[in-house]
Parts: structure tokens; C-alpha cells; sequence
DNA sequence: AGAGTGGGCCTTTTT
DNA sequence: GGCCCACTCT
């Protein structure tokens, strides 16, 4: 392990004064972070602030910022934490390797794609890119999957990716997760093979792919490993808690040769295990590497002492976890509320006035929130808030870049950028009358056997199909044949290149058009999108930085492009609110089966993670919080009876404000509620 | 045979 | 509200 001497400037040159600005926690920290470092960092504990600081610190301290890697949960908190280093600095010359693990590796596998089986140009699949491959593949190997119940694309796709997170065999995994495994696990196998093969073939990588691949890149290529190693003199991870086994792996080995990884996290925040994130990257880091410096931030500085009691009352029930103790450092406030209500209309009438009371007494939209466990819990919300012209923005779900439209045009695009892109092509040419999943895959191939140097421009299509799907193809190799003529020879004479904002253009502007007329009533608005979607294009010089921003910025989501600094209430699933904090925070639907999520409650350790939710959900609030039920929830048209989610029972009684609303009979509360005319 | 359409069914979380 | 499947049309 070597060590590292900074060339520490007199401290009277410093811009900050570290010792001021921080709390003593925090400092010890920045002042700390050689080596190898673990910072257990409660909710709301300063952790970003301190990370800002210790980069700032680096910086002043001479450190370059191209050697510094900072790893974060969203590429949002990365472009925050910057901007604020900025600010604070006054500028940065060069930037800092910032975002999350797949944004990093995104950019460093585009230098070194021949090293992995790929081109610079590879695409990178969407979960519904990934999908319809998968399905692809199942077509392609002949399963039946009506006889014995194969599993879908997408418990496919999850089983996969499980296991490629994990680094444990698909056919493990598929024996442990599916309940007729043993029957099928040879066909699961071969679907996982065919996937990774045709990937490969059409130069595409999925998210996982990404992680992988990056790992695999530093293994085997020793020029490569020690050029990175060698750049990378800080390592800084955010949200270390969620990180899974690649990932852990990735920044232990870059942080390898200079030996300084600092990691931040907090166990009781760790929501993301379905997805493969393992908390024995953050438990085992001090035995991992002995000499490891552990710090604990332990001040509160976001939430009232009534709403950490809570949040830690509940918390208490897990049995894996560090033990803690979070200091609320603010003035006590009011108690959390707890309301009932009769269905889920009336849990939105409340929160509805609620939401209109808080800003009568001057708090603004944007400082609430509505946190719930799975996002369709916002739609009866949705319609009350639309009802009494109440601004919302509504985060999670369905994402800009994912609507049909928005991925329609960007297929178009990314098969300008990678031609051996099947999924692009399969999306864009069946969107034409008369063609199909069969006679576009078939084209393909025969497109593909004319060679991968054939110029597309000369490819005549319409001859390669038959009569029915001419019309059609047609207006497909029109609309190809347009964008190609916008590219132009790049500086060097090499190679064409094309503007993303113009592609989108010749598309959005052409037949298109009159498909999504026909085919969607709101037409209108979604034309809009695809402005807003060439607007957003207009930053980018080039085709694959953009294409890979679009399928790896977590972005902006519906209607959100144009309001970013609208006053609006904050609908949000719990994991999109992590980091986050709100004046405000409303937590609905807390019934069983909605959360604790029902399928989420029968996997193993799945109520202790449901737990940590419930944790995250309630420590997003500063000064207001508000848990309801609904007594009776209508999903298909049934009626059904609901029971309280286990989670309130583990509140001590004086630690809530029960509240009945007066509207109708509720149950009988004993004499200290308090009853709100609603 | 393959494309298109209408009805029934379920709905976790994300890079 | 979206997705899958079965049925009908070309």
C-alpha cells in the first residue's frame, strides 16, 4: 500500500474554513480522509455536506480533480455535490469523475470497447429493450411456455440480472426463486446464454452489462487496470449501503494503488437488495481492509426529535444492522400524525386539505411530499390534486425517455448509431402498417448478410420483403435514407457524424407524425415531448454521449422538463426520495399488502427491508409528518378490507397524534383523538 | 401465416 | 392504465 504525501498549502490559504463550517463530526472526517475510511452516516447527519467538503478539502489541498472519483447513487446528487464544490471554490479548472457506477463505467468502456467484445458506438438497453430481447431469445430457442408455465421476459430479465449482480449462478438462482425450477432451469440457462450472445453480436450492452464488462475490463487488462489505479488517487462512494457485490469489487480495486476509499453509508437506509445491493460490502468493509478509520455522524440536523423517535422506534425492530443512536439536534416540534381513513378517496381528500392548510401557514409546495411504496398508490392522489388545481410533479415510474414516443423516435436514432441494433430496429420499423415482429426480424438478417460495410444508403429494403409489408418499409427507408443525408464527414476526414438534434428532427417532423395521430388521443402533448426531447438533444455534439445520458440519466420524468423550478408538491416512491428532504412528508396507504408490500413480504429478510423503507420514508420529514391508512382499498373493483400495517404497531402510542376525520363513523378511538372536520 | 384488435387481468422498488 | 392472450381479418 502506498502512501500518499499532499503537498498541504499554509491553511491561510484555504478558501473554507473547515473547522467553522462543519460540525465536529463532520471535520474529523474531512480532516481524516486518507486511507481507508468508513463513515456511518445516520439519516439526515450532514453526509453530503461532508463529502462536498472533503473534495473541496482534496482540491484545496492540491489534489488534481481528474484524479478524484466520486461515486454517487444518481448522477443528480453527483451534478449537486459538484455544483456545490464549485460554488464554493469558485470554479473548478477540470472536472471530477463524477456519478453513479454505470455512468462511470459507461465512459470508461467506451475508450476500451474493443477490450470487451464491443465497439465505442454499443448501445445501451433499457429494461424494455432488455425485455422484448429476452423475448426474442425465447422465441428463438422454441420454448413452449404455455406447457409449463415458463416465466415471462421479465421475471426472466430479473432473474438474470440477479444473478449477474450477485455473481451467482443463473441456475441457482432460477432453483431458489422459481417455484418449477428443476423442470425448466436447463431452458432458463439457455435463454441467459442466447441473451448475452445476442448482445454481443449487435454490439449492445444492458445496465448490467456496464457493471460486468468493467469489472471484467480490469482483470484481464493489466495496461488498463494500472492506467486507472494509477489515475485514481481518491475514491469516494456515496450510498455505500446499496452497492452490490460488482460494485464493491469495482472501487476496492481501483482505489487499489493508492489505498485512499472513502466510503459513506448507513445501513438502515439500505433499500436496494432486490436489485442485488449487499450489505456486507458496508459490514465487512473494516475486516476487508484492518487499518480502516470508522467514523460515525450522529447529529440530526433535518428532523424534529418527535419524528426521529418515531423513525428510530420502528427501525429498532431490525436485528441486522449497527447499533446507533441519532441525536435530534432541532427544537421539538408537533407529534407525527396518524390518520385512518375510510378508503384511499378519502386518505386523499385529507392529504389534499392538508397539503392546502400548510400552505395557508406559509409552507411551500415544493417543501411537501407523498411518499409511498409503490408508485399506482398516487392515483387516487393524482385525481384530487388535479381536481382542486394543486401543482404536482410526480417522480418514479415511467420515466420521459421511457414513454412509447419518446423511445419510438430514439430507436430511429439509435440505429443510426449502431445498425447492428436489432431491438432499435424490431421498435421503429413495426411502428409501419403491414409490418411485423416476422417480417421485420427476417429483413434484419438479410440486411445484416449483405455485409456490415454495405453502406445503408444503398440497401434498397423494399425489395428484401414481400408485398405486404412494402408500403410500409417504404416509408421506414425514406425516413433512414433523410437522416443519413444530415451526417457529415467529421474534422479529421474519418468518419460521419451525425447531430442528435437533427436526427430527432427528421423523424418528429415526418410520417411519424400522422402515426401518433392516429394512434393516441393526446397526440398533442406527446409532440410536445418529442420537442422537449429535441431541445434537450441540442446540448449534445455527439450521437453516443447522448444516447448514452438518455438511457442512463435517471432525468427528469413526465412534465417535469419545463417546471423544474415550479412551486409543485413532490409524488415520489419512497426509493426515488432517498437523499432527499421535504418540510412536509406524507405516508399513505401504510396497510399490509401495500407496504410491507405483500410479494416483497414473503422473501427472505424481505419485512426487515420494508422496515428500513418505512425508516427512509419517515426521515425525509423536517417538521411535518403524516401517516394514513385507508380501511377499505377498490384496486379491480372488489372491495377490500384492509388491516394497518404492521409498522404503526411498532410506534409507541405517545409517540403519534391519532386523528379521526368527521366525515362518517370510523371505528371507535378512545377520548384523545383529536377530529378534523374534513 | 402473420398482422391487427378487443377483452380480461394484474399492478414493487431501479441503474 | 397497461399488458398479455385469444380471436379475427388479410
Amino acid at each position: 500500500m502506498s502512501t500518499v504525501i499532499l503537498h498541504r498549502r499554509p491553511a491561510k490559504d484555504l478558501k473554507i474554513d473547515y473547522a467553522k463550517e462543519l460540525n465536529a463530526e463532520q471535520f474529523v472526517v474531512v480532516e481524516n480522509g486518507d486511507g481507508h475510511v468508513l463513515v456511518l452516516a445516520g439519516a439526515g447527519s450532514g453526509k453530503t455536506r461532508t463529502i462536498v467538503y472533503r473534495v473541496a478539502w482534496l482540491l484545496e489541498h492540491g489534489i488534481s480533480p481528474d484524479r478524484i472519483l466520486l461515486v454517487t447513487f444518481t448522477n443528480k446528487a453527483a451534478r449537486e455535490m459538484l455544483t456545490r464544490i464549485q460554488e464554493r471554490l469558485g470554479g473548478v479548472p477540470s472536472p471530477i469523475w463524477g456519478g453513479t457506477f454505470h455512468h462511470v463505467a459507461n465512459r470508461i468502456l467506451r475508450r476500451y470497447a474493443d477490450r470487451v467484445g464491443r465497439t465505442p458506438s454499443f448501445s445501451i438497453l433499457d429494461q424494455e429493450d432488455s425485455r422484448s430481447l429476452i423475448n426474442a431469445c425465447i422465441a428463438d430457442l422454441n420454448i413452449d411456455t404455455k406447457q409449463r408455465r415458463f416465466p415471462t421476459a421479465n421475471v426472466l430479465k430479473n432473474l438474470i440480472s440477479f444473478s449477474r449482480n450477485t455473481r451467482q449462478d443463473i441456475a441457482d438462482i432460477a432453483v431458489e426463486k422459481l417455484p418449477n425450477a428443476h423442470a425448466i432451469v436447463d431452458q432458463v440457462v439457455g435463454v441467459a446464454r442466447r441473451y448475452a450472445e445476442r448482445k454481443a453480436k449487435q454490439n449492445l450492452m444492458d445496465f448490467d452489462d456496464l457493471l460486468v464488462l468493467m469489472v471484467e475490463l480490469l482483470a484481464n487488462h493489466a495496461d488498463v487496470r494500472t492506467k486507472l489505479q494509477e489515475q485514481f488517487q481518491y475514491v469516494l462512494v456515496d450510498e455505500f449501503q446499496d452497492t452490490n457485490s460488482l460494485q464493491g469489487e469495482l472501487v476496492r480495486n481501483l482505489a487499489s494503488k493508492h489505498g485512499n476509499l472513502l466510503v459513506v453509508g448507513d445501513d438502515s437506509q439500505s433499500i436496494y437488495a432486490f436489485r442485488g445491493a449487499d450489505i456486507s460490502n458496508i459490514l465487512q468493509f473494516p475486516k476487508t481492509f484492518p487499518e480502516t478509520k470508522q467514523f460515525r455522524l450522529e447529529s440530526n440536523y433535518r428532523s424534529t426529535p418527535q419524528i426521529l423517535k418515531l423513525a428510530n422506534a420502528v427501525i429498532r425492530h431490525n436485528l441486522e444492522q449497527f447499533p446507533k443512536e441519532l441525536h435530534a439536534m432541532r427544537p421539538a416540534g408537533d407529534l407525527p400524525q396518524l390518520i385512518p381513513c375510510r378508503d384511499d378517496g378519502q386518505e386523499a381528500t385529507f392529504i389534499a386539505q392538508r397539503i392546502l392548510e400548510l400552505q395557508t401557514n406559509g409552507t411551500a409546495f415544493r417543501e411537501m411530499a407523498v411518499l409511498v411504496r409503490a408508485i399506482s398508490h398516487t392515483q387516487a392522489l393524482e385525481f384530487e390534486l388535479a381536481q382542486r388545481d394543486i401543482p404536482y410533479i410526480v417522480r418514479g415510474g415511467l420515466r420521459f425517455f421511457e414513454r412509447a414516443h419518446i423511445k419510438d423516435v430514439l430507436a430511429y436514432v439509435k440505429f443510426i448509431a449502431n445498425p447492428a441494433d436489432e431491438v432499435a430496429w424490431l421498435r421503429a420499423t413495426t411502428l409501419h402498417v403491414g409490418v411485423g415482429p416476422k417480417t421485420a426480424g427476417e429483413l434484419f438478417n438479410r440486411v445484416q448478410s449483405l455485409g456490415s460495410d454495405t453502406d445503408l444508403k444503398t440497401i434498397n429494403f423494399v425489395s428484401l420483403v414481400d408485398k405486404r409489408g412494402m408500403k410500409g418499409i417504404a416509408m421506414f427507408q425514406a425516413v433512414i435514407r433523410k437522416m443519413l443525408d444530415t451526417g457529415v464527414m467529421d474534422e479529421k476526414k474519418e468518419k460521419v457524424v451525425y447531430l442528435p438534434q437533427e436526427l430527432i428532427r427528421v423523424v418528429a417532423t415526418g410520417e411519424y407524425i400522422d402515426y401518433l395521430r392516429t394512434q393516441y388521443p393526446d397526440a398533442d402533448e406527446r409532440l410536445q415531448d418529442l420537442e422537449q426531447l429535441a431541445l434537450f438533444a441540442s446540448k449534445y455534439k455527439s450521437l453516443s454521449s447522448f444516447l448514452s445520458d438518455v438511457s442512463l440519466q435517471e432525468a427528469f420524468s413526465v412534465g417535469a422538463v419545463s417546471s423544474e423550478n415550479d412551486d409543485a408538491i413532490v409524488l415520489s416512491t419512497i426509493h426515488q426520495a432517498k437523499g432527499l428532504e421535504w418540510e412536509a412528508v406524507f405516508v399513505p396507504r401504510l396497510v399490509e399488502g401495500s407496504f410491507p408490500n405483500g410479494r416483497a413480504t414473503e422473501e427472505r429478510n424481505g419485512i426487515e427491508e420494508e422496515r428500513r423503507l418505512f425508516y427512509v420514508a419517515t426521515t425525509r420529514a423536517k417538521t411535518h409528518l403524516a401517516l394514513s391508512y385507508p380501511l377499505v382499498i377498490n384496486p379491480t373493483g372488489a372491495m377490500l378490507l384492509t388491516r394497518p400495517s404492521r409498522f404503526l404497531d411498532e410506534i409507541p402510542s405517545n409517540a403519534l397524534d391519532r386523528v379521526e376525520l368527521q366525515e362518517e363513523g370510523l371505528g371507535n378511538w378512545d377520548g384523545s383523538e383529536r377530529i378534523i372536520q374534513i
